[in-house]
DNA sequence: CGGTCCCTTGATATTCATCAATATCAGTGG
DNA sequence: CCACTGATATTGATGAATATCAAGGGACCG
């Protein structure tokens, strides 16, 4: 028996205030938990689902991590986003009914599977489900309001304390700590999903180091000087 | 009296199919109509909202277009959206209750507004205006999974010929001409979008109208050679 | 008609990608 | 335990792409 993959009701969950369940109240709640999945975790680089798969479910990362890109057919795949506990995988599937890209664990990675039809269903019954729902979606797309300004930027050393400083806030907001923590993705990965060649990345983390702004030792990251990063990030929210 | 303001009801606008109505049928479109506030056109450069106003309305874009952007202390703007006729603003602002970033009409320009809080009471009496809620938040979130593909992009060229491309799709899809438009946005605004100098997106428009990719003058875009187009941007899902 | 903003183009400086070599780490099997 | 292997990361050298600085032309607006 693996401990990780024991059922955890949704109420005593650790990224409950995070997750769907939040703001549902307490006789509907063993309804929804009533339809979630936990499937046993799963190994690194195994993946979630793959693009142009049916949509069947969302995923909310329970603990690991997960990395969304999509393929492409010279085999240069192109990362779009990187998904902590608490955080939900699939959205992007809902109104099209595939999934728009495909999703790995880069680590020992478990998940609670949401199967849509279902929760769509329940929704229909359970006014204050659907009303999360939508609170979900919409803060999935602030979200991806953020990310934009972090693509935006124009140097590679900007893109990358911004990047940084994301993680460092969601990491955060999930009871983490902020200034210190292990990244789950390469170098290469990074690369991917900023626009920049992994060498840069390696070197742009060498220098921030050299500037006392970060330590970096392999994946493990610590913030030094967050007010410094936020200054190389550009002031545009890069909260 | 302003015959573009003129009061068109939901079920005749010409953007019908890609908004909020699309799949709610006659009797329930009737009472969605009712809370639909359609404001006098707005002039170029006035603001629909300003980041940091409390959320109180979505907007569909009926004519003309609208950047959203996120200022910052240092007064350079980050251009984060553009928004066409169809296309819904402000839903960044749903979860929060705040708005992420500023919308400016890039040109004359008609919305509807769409009270939030009348358009949720509503959705607890339609079960289909619920759904259809959804649905236009996760196609939101779908699109934005696709401009992270364009904005993850190494080049200065495939950015910019996959943000052609894109733009190119969401007019096709509007029932616009898509190898034909006219740029609302100054080359400033796309080179803040994409996280480029704007003498770059120039020079790339100009090496472009060289290789017969594209006819370019001054705002006026003619697409010339889509495949080539699609091969500049890279494979990766440009479309 | 004059002014301002926007766009284009050129020259130069800087940043970044690419190629290459080396180092490090996580497994694997002897 | 250690050697071996392949994936990953760092660093240097070089060339290419992009930003910056600068100038001039053209469109739009009062």
């Amino acid at each position: 028996m693996n401990l990780t993959s024991a059922k955890v009701a949704c109420r005593d969950c650790s990224v409950h205030q995070l997750c769907l369940p939040n703001g549902i109240d307490e006789a509907d709640l063993a309804r929804l938990d009533g339809i979630v999945e936990r499937p046993q975790p799963m190994a690194a680089r195994r993946h979630l689902y793959f693009m142009g798969d049916n949509f069947r479910s969302v995923y909310v990362v329970r603990s690991g991590s997960i990395k969304t890109y999509v393929p492409s057919l010279d085999g240069v795949e192109q990362v779009t986003g990187f998904y902590w506990p608490g955080e939900i995988v699939g959205l992007e599937a809902i109104t099209i009914g595939a999934h728009a890209c495909s999703a790995q664990a880069l680590e020992r990675t478990s998940v609670c599977e949401l199967p849509f039809s279902r929760l769509d269903a329940l929704a229909d019954d359970l006014r204050s489900l659907g009303r999360r729902l939508l609170q979900i979606l919409g803060r999935e797309i602030h979200r991806d309001q953020q990310v934009f300004t972090i693509l935006g930027k124009p140097s590679a050393e900007q893109r990358i304390a911004a990047m940084l400083l994301n993680i460092s806030s969601r990491l955060k907001q999930r009871g983490f700590a902020d200034h210190e923590f292990r990244l789950s993705m390469s170098r290469h990965d990074i690369g991917s999903y900023l626009g920049l060649a992994y060498e840069t990345v390696s070197r742009v983390f060498s220098r921030f180091q050299r500037q006392g702004l970060l330590l970096v030792e392999h994946r493990q990251v610590c913030i030094r000087d967050m007010a410094g990063l936020r200054i190389v990030a550009g002031s545009a929210l890069a909260r």
